[in-house]
DNA sequence: CAGGTCATGTAAAGCGTTACATGATTTT
DNA sequence: AAAATCATGTAACGCTTTACATGACCTG
């Protein structure tokens, strides 16, 4: 039996948690784990296929009208699959990719006042992830394990970033202005 | 011109930071942005060709003794293509693959226990990354733009992490506890 | 002299996104 | 009647890791 590929796991979680169509768990993806786990058409479906060679979900043709449509549930052993990877006890994956942090390691001769804006636009960035998160979704007060449990760590997370942005903005501004002091009316090309 | 691809900007930041060979690059990125921006050398050696071809770096063998050795550095072109992506307003790439999240999201009908062992390895994890931020670099105070910067990032965000962690554990701890009161002697297979 | 580090590279495989193609149904 | 949404899929491309291969030099 192979291992549960990356996108398999995320596959198999949502279909327990009722989906039934490609479509569907794309759908969910997108207002849900997008943020710390994302997966496309061009891996879901092919991923669908894969999953019922191995005998982890069963797909039964389901049409609307004439249009083509397949729903998908999980099988005893896909079931199986998924508890096994979500009590393993092997190690966790975690991974970043953060092109504003790349820019601010490397901003070491730059002016005070490109590496302000390069702060700005993580901020902007992580405030419009925040929005996204708070709207539609209740804030939860006391996390229940599962869905609420990742959107109380996303909520607080980018909070946590937006601040760590303000309080580097209020101490790169000063440097901008102290910089521009000492600068005089000198200025680069 | 084509686009610098994502390791070639680490390439090039890397060079003017005086890195000299790929295996400098390679060793430097381990203990830096290896958090935020990894990179392998199946990518760095090919990149260094590549930016070479495109007359952004220039290397020159230097051999040690009898083993090969090639030293590169920043053309002026290649300085003024990472200054630009510098001080581009490009929308910043950011992406994050958190498989204990993931796990999170889907543990709505696991019991508390496994829930809790997850938040616990979500922990220690985050842990053995904060030990080795601060391990061999010392704590800025006021972090100047470059590498410091983004360690005080570093050192915030794991630690934020961590508190959330803990404070989820306790939660956990209660519902299991009270779980386990509820069910009696009952326990599952 | 063994084991570690310096140093460079390649091939294969895995994972993923993007763009395209198709067409039915529902909403405006 | 147009536009949006539902629904499925594939092909090309890009990026990255892993594993392998090679060999010199340095340290105990």
């Amino acid at each position: 039996m192979e291992p549960l590929t990356p996108t398999g796991r995320v596959v198999l979680g949502m279909l327990r948690m009722g989906k039934r169509t490609g479509y569907e768990i794309k759908q969910l993806v997108d207002v849900s784990t997008r943020f710390f786990w994302a997966a496309s058409y061009g891996q879901i479906y092919p991923e669908l296929k894969r999953l019922e060679a191995q005998g982890l979900v069963e797909g039964t043709p389901q049409p609307t009208g004439g249009r083509a449509r397949t729903e998908y549930s999980l099988t005893p052993a896909g079931r199986r699959a998924l508890d096994d990877w979500l009590a393993s006890p092997a190690e966790l994956g975690y991974e970043v990719r953060d092109e504003g942090l790349l820019k601010l390691f490397f901003s070491e001769d730059r002016d005070a006042g490109e590496v302000l804006d390069t702060v700005r636009a993580m901020r902007a960035k992580h405030e419009r992830t925040l929005a996204r998160l708070q709207e539609a979704h209740p804030t939860p007060e006391e996390p229940e394990p599962g869905p609420y449990l990742s959107l109380d760590y996303g909520l607080g997370l980018h909070q946590w970033v937006i601040d760590w942005c303000r309080r580097t903005e209020r101490r790169l501004e000063r440097v901008a202005s102290a910089g521009e002091a000492r600068a005089g009316g000198r200025r680069r090309a």
